[in-house]
DNA sequence: GTCCAGGTGAGTG
DNA sequence: CACTCACATGGA
């Protein structure tokens, strides 16, 4: 990586479009919190700290400008963004597989994030049966009520954002605590999983370790009430980073049954069969 | 008013 | 196993 400043901002050098695209990863349904500025910055929460990125040209060359410092960028964004994975490489797409190459050229640039286990976990129990707008700002809300409230600074203008909450707030609430969310039927899986959690019933950190296989922790993660195959497999791809994981949910079961005659075995795109998901679903939302 | 959204649990045969 | 049905909520 090659840094250098752009108006008092990290500058990263080098990182083009087809490398790490914001717009296409920050909200192809992958993650839930980051919002676009009007002016194309991008501004999120990753862990207890809030940061802002924007993709800019600067002598014709494509950058990424952030408010993170150099430090920062190294062991947070960077690994956040996947980095270190070599994509291009490792993606398996059969050359007469025309719907998912067709995907892939549209998605390139799309990033798997390294997500906090714990929030994607409840992001996902909480997007069953709901829609992308309403799962944000269902978030947005539970975050407002029960996160720290965080603030950063920039040319003099102050932007805030809350924390996830952590399983020990949440495992503490009365169920009559979640009114007002917009939680719906879900209110008590929240619950259930956070006490879950605590109790080390369940430890998403060993669930992420790579001797865990991403079927095995999809077995663990069933036995969550409110997770059932579709909700584990994104909880596993998405929060473990088992790239090889593959879930369906409503849009790619009408992808297999329109153009793979009703079956597909995604185990041929391999290591990266997750990814592949992720550009059909992104593929076809948003083209 | 009706329909739908990155599904799941419970009940039935 | 495969198939139904109810389930909170809010926007179109």
């Amino acid at each position: 990586m090659k840094y250098s400043t752009y108006n008092n901002f990290l500058c990263i050098e080098g990182i083009s479009r087809s490398l790490l695209d914001l717009d296409k990863t920050l909200n192809c349904g992958q993650c839930f919190r980051w919002r676009k500025l009007p002016d194309d910055t991008w501004v999120g929460t990753i862990d207890n700290k809030i940061f802002m990125a924007k993709h800019k040209e600067i002598d014709g060359k494509p950058c990424i400008i952030t408010t993170a410092n150099t430090d920062e960028w190294e062991n947070i964004l960077h690994k956040y963004f996947d980095l270190d994975t070599d994509y291009e490489s490792e993606l398996t797409i059969p050359s007469d597989d025309d719907f998912a190459n067709k995907a892939y050229e549209f998605g390139k640039g799309i990033r798997i994030l390294r997500q906090n286990k714990w929030e994607s976990l409840i992001s996902f129990i909480i997007s069953q049966r709901n829609n992308i707008p309403k799962i944000m700002s269902t978030i947005n809300k539970l975050c407002m009520a029960f996160g720290e409230k965080l603030e950063i600074e920039v040319l003099g203008k102050k932007y805030t954002d809350y924390t996830f909450p952590s399983a020990e707030v949440l495992s503490k609430l009365d169920i009559s605590d979640l009114d007002g969310i917009g939680l719906g039927y879900r209110d008590e899986y929240i619950l259930l999983a956070a006490r879950t959690i605590v109790n080390k019933q369940i430890d998403l950190d060993k669930l992420a370790d790579s001797k865990v296989t991403g079927y095995q922790a999809v077995d663990e993660l069933l036995e969550l009430r409110g997770v059932g195959p579709k909700v584990a497999n994104c909880v596993a791809l998405f929060g473990l980073h088992k790239l090889d994981m593959f879930p369906i949910d409503i849009w790619i079961q009408r992808i297999i049954d329109t153009y793979y005659n009703g079956a597909l075995n995604y185990t041929m795109y391999g290591k990266l069969a997750g990814l592949v998901q992720q550009y059909m679903f992104y593929y076809i939302k948003y083209v």
